[in-house]
DNA sequence: CGCATTTGACCCGCGC
DNA sequence: GCGCGGGTCAAATGCG
């Protein structure tokens, strides 16, 4: 998998785009010697033998007098022929020297070497500056992202205060509908998933995370006929200016926000976060089985836990920007919390399927913006029917540096409310017990004595998890219509709404009738 | 030997 | 400006 990074980049470096925006500027090998403020000096470093970092202190290198001489030599004849054609061009001249430079066999290896290490160099820098760019990239692929929710989210309001003025049967359906012309690039056909008709399995395969839908309505947005590419977010060229351009600027809202007039405008105007989706489950392993695969590259010590923090990220597909942090609870050591943050550029397997739709849901729930508003705290009650179940609780927690949703599965009707400490401006509200969540956790997931998971509770399971999304929507009812629609977009039941999970739903003034599809999370 | 993990160094943002 | 902490990188190491 790194090799397919350092592949990558290679690939990025071999296009030279970043230089080509400079058309006739310095010679990159000057250019780019980023750590080598004087690439004068240090060539003529090299010259005298001491441009090596393994040479620096060697002041008096064997042949230091006969470099000098040689390179006034070669200044004069400078027609030898290049000693080794790999060697990227900025080191041609170089090379040409250093070759020219020695009249012995054994010295060529030596200033090759030299040169070696110094292409080495600047291909790490390279890599460096690449990979400083590709993050920019992400970033604003997912702050682009996040504006379309919420743009979405605005539609939706207009919407329904349409409704308000002029009441009629089709209400329920104008703002997912409206929506839904956002978020659903596909041909109707696709939205068929829940349709009884269609087994379990046919919906594991056709279902796509919210993330990857996003990213598709994104290149709609950019061009139609915009090639379909893996790398999509990685390398999403097309992402045209003025997006880039609306991107993270307060000062700068969209037609959307300025044509809106209701009383929840400054979430939307403020600057986009990535959100973060917290996980906290019981597992004695040292990863929970998400579907996903995934590579560790650091571990660190946060303050105020001795358990340390590992950091993975997703190798399912070059470049994806998917990561996640796994670190044990302080005050229960069972207790395995897995903090992901980003949205797959690929498609996911059925096994990942459901976690990452819950996450991207979260997520967007959380960067909806008013979460954390008096409203959501009011709203915090909206299931009463749900709170004798409530074995899990979502904590959205708004404070900086990340906005962060946290679903706890660790908790059981018997236990005492989640207590653990959070911001003044979390709200906490509760959710339907997660069975089918802990489910597709995978094993091994430790279940408490008191809540064995049942094989026949399958189908409870699967509308537990339709309660899930259905309650943590509804606490924001501000973007219940847009995040339904993205869910239906997502496992599409356009004419739905009559099944169980409605029938457990108590109802609530405005909130969308969720698309049972969402049986997805428990059916792995 | 190739790949994944480990781990110290480095970078960067934030608060003082 | 400096220190701190979180996050990432990449060389070293381990493992199958």
């Amino acid at each position: 998998m790194e090799n397919q990074h350092r592949r990558e980049f290679t690939f990025l470096r071999s296009r030279d785009f970043l230089r080509h925006s400079n058309p006739g500027g310095p010679d990159r090998t000057s250019e780019n010697s980023m750590e080598q403020s004087q690439p004068l000096i240090k060539e003529m470093d090299f010259f005298s033998g001491t441009s090596s970092s393994t040479n620096k202190t060697n002041h008096h290198h064997p042949h230091d007098d006969e470099q000098h001489h040689d390179t006034k030599i070669i200044n004069g004849s400078s027609t030898h022929q290049v000693s080794d054609p790999a060697v990227n061009t900025g080191l041609h001249l170089r090379t040409v020297n250093s070759g020219m430079s020695r009249s012995g066999n054994e010295e060529k290896p030596y200033t090759e070497l030299i040169t070696l290490r110094e292409e080495l160099d600047r291909l790490h820098q390279d890599n460096r500056k690449l990979r400083s760019m590709l993050d920019q990239i992400t970033k604003n692929y997912s702050e682009l992202q996040g504006q379309l929710v919420m743009a979405m989210q605005k539609q939706a309001q207009q919407n329904r205060q349409e409704q308000k003025v002029e009441p009629n049967g089709m209400t329920r359906h104008v703002a997912v509908a409206s929506a839904q012309q956002f978020i659903d690039p596909r041909p109707s056909a696709a939205l068929d998933v829940n349709n009884p008709s269609v087994s379990d399995e046919k919906t594991q395969e056709v279902s796509v995370s919210l993330s990857n839908t996003m990213e598709v309505m994104s290149k709609e947005r950019n061009g139609r006929d915009h090639p379909a590419g893996k790398q999509t977010c990685t390398h999403e060229d097309g992402v045209d200016d003025q997006s880039f351009q609306n991107l993270g600027s307060t000062k700068s809202p969209t037609k959307l926000d300025e044509s809106s007039n209701d009383e929840e405008q400054v979430p939307e105007l403020a600057p986009f976060r990535k959100a973060r989706v917290s996980v906290r489950a019981r597992s004695e392993a040292p990863l929970i089985g998400d579907g996903c695969q995934w590579r560790k590259y650091g571990q660190k010590m946060a303050k105020g836990n001795p358990c340390p923090r590992a950091y993975y990220r997703c190798t399912m597909a070059v470049g994806c920007p998917v990561r996640k942090q796994v670190q044990r609870c302080v005050e229960d050591k069972s207790i395995l919390t897995t903090t992901y943050e980003g949205n797959h550029n690929h498609p996911l397997p059925p096994a990942a399927t459901a976690m990452a739709n819950t996450t991207a849901a979260a997520a967007a729930m959380l960067l909806s913006g008013s979460t954390t508003s008096k409203d959501a705290l009011a709203n915090a009650g909206f299931f009463p029917s749900m709170v004798p179940y409530a074995s899990t609780m979502a904590t959205l927690s708004a404070s900086a540096p990340f906005p962060t949703i946290t679903l706890d599965l660790t908790q059981t009707p018997n236990m005492p409310p989640f207590h653990r400490i959070t911001p003044s401006s979390a709200t906490i509200f509760p959710l339907q017990p997660l069975h089918g969540f802990q489910h597709l956790l995978g094993h091994p997931v430790y279940y408490p004595p008191s809540k064995p998971p049942a094989l026949d509770q399958l189908a409870q399971h699967q509308t537990s998890m339709v309660h899930t999304l259905t309650a943590a929507i509804a606490a924001d009812p501000n973007f219940t219509a847009a995040l339904a629609a993205a869910v239906s977009s997502i496992l599409g039941t356009p004419g739905r709404s009559n099944d169980a999970a409605t029938t457990n739903n108590p109802g609530l003034p405005g909130s969308p009738q969720l698309p049972q599809s969402c049986t997805t999370f428990s059916t792995n």
